[in-house]
DNA sequence: GACTTGCAAATTGTATACAGGTGGTATCTA
DNA sequence: TAGATACCACCTGTATACAATTTGCAAGTC
């Protein structure tokens, strides 16, 4: 019908037509965005997209050109190192915060039945692995862990960093980098989960922190894997496409 | 001359006429703010407040009202702890880092010269310390421990929390809260600020992080006293003026 | 008297007009 | 041929006009 969900559209429409031309690698690193060409393309005027523009820009997407305007941000390999460490160090908190402060016994079960729902993902042989299903699953634990601690502060800036697409924990799980390394990773992940919850129900704090910790750093084993074994993998993860240097 | 500084004019003083409205009170908890009013009251057009009020959302500051437009946000006593736990884990993180990856002299020697003229603003009795004084260089401390790292990442993240001005190392060091318990507990922090750099220089990066965290509870402690013991204080620390329930 | 309904004022979201400034190019000169 | 200068096109920052909602009030009805 003509109820047209242009509700809110427009500047919706902004957000994610610019944040999906810097994803898609569309938009190089270090190319300047200019409003008018975007205006032009996704068919809104230049108010929406410069709101756009601006948000990105604290987001840490793009960044500010001294004379004016915004480009895309171009990341170093230390600074996606960083923003995993920085993922970890959240995620750790999180997780000690809820061992600490204790979880309310439905949270915990949820939390429980996405465990249960990653085991059924795995397999004798990684190539027999529901790896999508795996992906699904292993985004919904994360963002539950975020949660555990009740604390809308945590969540929200784990959120924020796992905007960051090298952060995030779904950064090297992408049918383009489905690659057996990576999946093989997935079974020591799967234990680390298990334990965070364990620990988190035992109210051992700072085992959990720890352990979520080390999970992040398998992202940047992958990382690393990436740069130095396999460069050419770098064009195949989403994730990466940001990287520079 | 007419040059009239009006470089980026506009939009920084609608940014900072804004942030002033909230952080002084004027704007209460709560209170819808009108583009239309402020753009009046300041004397520029709504697209730069517009700008402004898009900004500081974002900054966690005000919130967004679902029928449109912004409110200024209030602040629950949990989400202030949380916010003060937040910088503690990473000021703590930079502290690690910092000792994980060594930090050139200069920058060490830097900072050393800070917790020195911290030293000289202490004296005998708490009634002759150099508040003022102090009040600045522990700000210029904190945001030397921020950069210490070496990450432009996390000296980000810190400087974003830092911006809640309850989560603000300088958030109970203010002349109009300047009470006896308060100085008192400055004592115990230069203590804390020598540990934390001593910490670093041995490369001793749990302790490190560990002293930056306890650190951080200074202002959970002080916050705690306002609300507990005086809650009178809490209109006379401007950086509790968003603090409601 | 309380609730509903309709209207009017105000407010946001969006588009566009306008001015100042930046960068690039082409031409002219040495 | 290389460098400098002047001009032109484009782009951003700001203001304002316009349209669609939303909110608050008032009047009418049950």
């Amino acid at each position: 019908m003509e109820t047209e969900k242009r509700q809110q559209t427009q500047s919706l429409k902004a957000l994610m037509g610019v944040r999906d031309l810097v994803f898609s690698g569309r938009a190089r690193p270090g190319e300047r965005l200019s409003e008018i060409a975007i205006a032009e393309k996704l068919g809104i005027s230049r108010t929406p997209i410069r709101a756009a523009l601006a948000r990105l820009e604290q987001e840490g997407l793009l960044e500010l050109i001294p004379s004016g305007g915004y480009a895309v941000r171009q990341f170093s390999r230390d600074e996606v190192i960083d923003s995993i460490e920085l993922r970890g160090v959240l995620e750790g908190t999180a997780a000690r915060l809820a061992a600490e402060r204790g979880v309310p016994p439905a949270r915990l079960r949820a939390i429980k039945d996405l465990l249960r729902g990653l085991d059924e993902t795995m397999a004798e042989r990684v190539e027999d692995m529901a790896f999508d299903r795996y992906v699904e699953l292993n985004a919904q634990f994360h963002e539950a862990l975020a949660g555990l601690a009740g604390s809308g502060i945590i969540r929200r800036e784990i959120e924020r960093v796992t905007r960051l697409p090298f952060a995030s924990p779904s950064a090297f799980l992408d049918k383009q980098a489905d690659v057996p390394e990576f999946r093989r990773s997935l079974i020591g992940g799967q234990a680390q989960h298990r334990a965070i919850v364990n620990a988190i129900e035992l109210r051992e704090g700072a085992r959990a922190e720890a352990l979520a910790r080390e999970h992040a750093r398998l992202a940047r084993q992958n990382l690393e894997y990436v740069i130095e074994q396999d460069r050419g993998l770098i064009s195949r993860v989403p994730a990466l496409a940001l990287i520079g240097e």
